[in-house]
DNA sequence: TATCAATTCGGACAACCGTCCAATTATATT
DNA sequence: AATATAATTGGACGGTTGTCCGAATTGATA
């Protein structure tokens, strides 16, 4: 119905600008005047539809997952072979890192908020998880790497999802990742 | 002289207390107040000794920073072969999380508390980078990983403090923890 | 002891925050 | 057309924030 998809777009404005404000500033430094103000919503309606901040953040941090979740699934049916896989994830990153880095400081900026709210936590949680069972999934490791109590696909893939993000951190932090970015083609053969 | 020392203990104890605040509640959720009660000292002392709370919480990140760049070095002295050095240094992280869980969230937390900082910022990648710097130093990659443009030792120490950085936060937003921790061991045959 | 700078103190200030609510308006149902 | 529900508005509220400043205290120097 008409008046649904009004309210949706309503919610899902706010929602946007709310990625926008945090991405762009840290959501340390993003009030919900700010968010409302960029969405052109009168602040009271954020209550309205979120009940609280955290319930509007909690709503971002699912929006975030669900969004990046398809589009790194879609990149990797993509591909034909483990391998080839791989290098799609690879880069995947290492396009996200140069065209679209805020996407990168919002990521981090939740992540970091999610350590301090158990609820927020859980979501964290399930979005790195999530991310991990795509490696899983669509990257099995085998060849060269020795198999022990320690290695199995599923700690491979965390793993391999940890070296991307904290390299990505570093590449963030530095004035010219560009070096930083590249050196994530080092996973081709650290991970093979 | 006494009053020098005096003050110092003074400037200390806000800096220790900031670092106990910010690593139990994150630095979103402090305010200079909580950093002086806890210090035990009146609000006003925290802009005489750091001008603002920016000024305050760079301190924190110098603090910090020469804290465990010190404590790792020593660690890695003991070691006497670059493969013992790297399981020293795989085996301080895992103990850290254990032990130390509260040094990685507030670890994290000034991390992309500086993404939002130009200065902040420039105080964060120096630490990466000396982490990283004492890596290469004691830590040097030959053998197994094939050599390319990618893959210089500074590459590869970098790539590798990702790898730390990146798994332990996964074990930080873990309820139970202790798998991802162990599964840090996998960096032994992963960098080899 | 008198002087002076460094430190400590208490409080003020304006600005901002998240939350809540009564009212108005829009939309759908009967 | 009348009614009920949902959405939107504007503003108020108590509380917290970072910053600043004048006064009091301390300790060293001469």
């Amino acid at each position: 119905m008409y008046y649904e998809t009004k309210n949706i777009n309503q919610a899902q404005k706010i929602i946007n600008a709310a990625f926008k404000c945090i991405s762009e500033r840290g959501y340390a430094n993003v009030s919900q005047r700010d968010i409302a103000d960029e969405a052109g919503v009168v602040l009271s309606q954020l209550n309205y539809y979120y009940k609280n901040k955290e319930g509007l953040f909690a709503e971002v941090i699912k929006t975030l997952a669900r969004h990046y979740l398809n589009e790194i699934e879609d990149n990797l049916k993509k591909g034909k072979t483990e391998k080839e896989r791989m290098f799609i994830l690879i880069e995947y990153f290492q396009e996200m890192l140069r065209i679209k880095p805020e996407l990168f400081k919002i990521l981090f900026d939740l992540t970091s908020m999610s350590l301090w709210s158990e609820s927020l936590k859980k979501l964290q949680h399930d979005l790195f998880n999530d991310i991990a069972g795509l490696i899983r999934k669509y990257i099995i490791f085998e060849s060269n790497i020795e198999k022990s109590k320690y290695n199995s696909s599923i700690t491979l893939s965390k793993v391999m999802l940890g070296t991307l993000f904290g390299t990505s951190i570093q590449a963030m932090l530095d004035e010219e990742k560009e070096d930083m970015i590249e050196s994530l083609s080092v996973l081709k053969v650290l991970f093979r």
